[in-house]
DNA sequence: CTGCATCCACCGTGATACTG
DNA sequence: CAGTATCACGGTGGATGCAG
């Protein structure tokens, strides 16, 4: 089996694996923003959630949901309230991620600022 | 027009609006890659490119690479050689994403560590 | 309220072959 | 060498309806 020259230089740090990793996980449109909401606004019930992220479709957000469930980021906890309710959380490893995703946005507004040219709203709705 | 409520709390930092246009330019299965390969080892021709990450098809390489040259994260630039080359390298807005790439790839290796439990090879490789 | 089932349209990705 | 053309395929996201 040929090895192809995909070496990095010794004085590399990135792990493309980590990179790799971290797209499996976050893939999909919406796992962001999920993980941001539940963060600043805390644990929320399934439909809270919906209406925070700009009325994603059930089925998506179910999925995206599980995703992270089964990746522990996310707990899914079943209160037996008379119409069923359902609380999602983050994980303590669900909220480590804060850091990089903070970092991503900044960058994100910052190009914004110098590329788009465009305003970005106020920064505080998690749609739009 | 209806407003829903998608108000985040005061304290919150995070830009929806930042996120979303980080994975608009970053979308795709190779962007991180190519960044990180170009950002190592610095700029590469078309094949070299090809060589260093995976084996991607030309077509799509070709087509991530348009994407971010659009967005000004890489420059194009056409060598009148023998046959015709290409380099392809990082500008200083494609160099600024270093940090949160890095912080990302981190997060990714902890995450194997802690959680999948696997090695993350040598971590010096832009394929596997 | 939660979220699964079904159906479907679209896009991203990929293999191969070909042009300049 | 640096791409483009063509074709094919699967996954993802979305709409709607229904069930526990």
């Amino acid at each position: 089996m040929e090895k192809k020259n995909t070496e990095l230089p010794p004085g590399c740090k990135v792990s493309i694996t980590g990179l790799k990793d971290v797209q499996d996980i976050m893939g999909g449109k919406w796992k962001y923003r999920i993980v941001a909401a539940l963060y600043f606004v805390g644990k929320m019930r399934f439909m809270d959630l919906k209406r925070h992220i700009d009325d994603v479709a059930p089925k998506v957000l179910s999925k995206e949901l599980k995703d992270l469930e089964m990746n522990q980021l996310v707990t899914r906890t079943v209160c037996s309230t008379k119409p069923i309710t359902v609380e999602y959380a983050l994980t303590a490893l669900g909220e480590s991620m804060q850091g990089f995703i903070q970092s991503m946005a900044d960058w994100g507004v910052q190009y914004r600022h110098t590329v788009i040219k465009k305003p970005v709203g106020n920064t505080l709705r998690i749609s739009g």
